[in-house]
DNA sequence: ACAAGTTGTTCACGCCTGTTTCACGCGCGG
DNA sequence: CCGCGCGTGAAACAGGCGTGAACAACTTGT
């Protein structure tokens, strides 16, 4: 990889993430998080569309490379590996947000998930 | 993604409220709310005739598919839903007006709960 | 090649959310 | 004052989703 390559280097800020897909590393704030591969590659396709409605068909799509047989929960599986992984470097964070019916979307929100209420006092 | 594509997304825009049918998504001053499929699809055939009275059967047929059945209050159930999230995202705002007789109207109002009611306990 | 640890996949149980329906009471209009 | 339309809370039901764990596949060290 030349100079030219390392400028495009793709970086995604989701909040107090860093996700660098071309390192194979995320980091919450500054600390790298010790994702397997599947995880980090969720992760980013979910980065990549943040604040998004993604489905469990996209998802896999994207992160397995191959459609989603019916009955499939390993989408559902692996958003609660990284939701396990996020909550425990981040406290206070919430990131995965499910939609019910539809399917997930990252946006990093306080762990109030009281969806805007703001006290604007 | 080509730019045509992406033009030919629908947006609907009422007030601080965005709703964007074709993500199953709608937001609020920019942030996503958490409608259940009825409350989003109440909220889209709403926002596409957008200050116009719409009634029970217009609205039921749109969003279930089928003809409003007497006595079905589903219609008056999810309109509360839809009034209950968007005042919580939104506090000081008036979106689901009644028009008492004919059916319900969408349309962005500052909440103006200060005309002549008063509590003589 | 074998063992041990790690990661990926599948399954089943049950909670929790969404949907439908009902009932009660208030308010609007006549 | 009366009648009906509407607001509102909640029960009852259905199914999507969270979750733990078993099982399989892969990686690493010796």
């Amino acid at each position: 990889m030349s100079a030219a390559a390392e400028s495009q280097r793709e970086v995604l800020q989701v909040g107090p993430l860093t996700i660098l897909p071309d390192e194979n590393l995320a980091r919450a704030s500054g600390r790298a998080l010790m994702l397997s591969s599947r995880e980090l590659r969720l992760l980013i396709e979910l980065a990549r569309r943040a604040d998004r409605i993604m489905s469990r068909e996209q998802l896999y799509s994207l992160v397995w490379g191959r459609e989603l047989r019916a009955g499939d929960r390993s989408v559902d599986v692996y958003v609660r590996k990284l939701r396990v992984k996020l909550e425990s470097a981040l406290p206070g964070w919430c990131f995965i947000h499910t939609h019910f019916g539809f399917g997930y979307r990252l946006a990093p929100e306080p762990s109030q998930h009281d969806n805007g209420r703001f006290t604007t006092d």
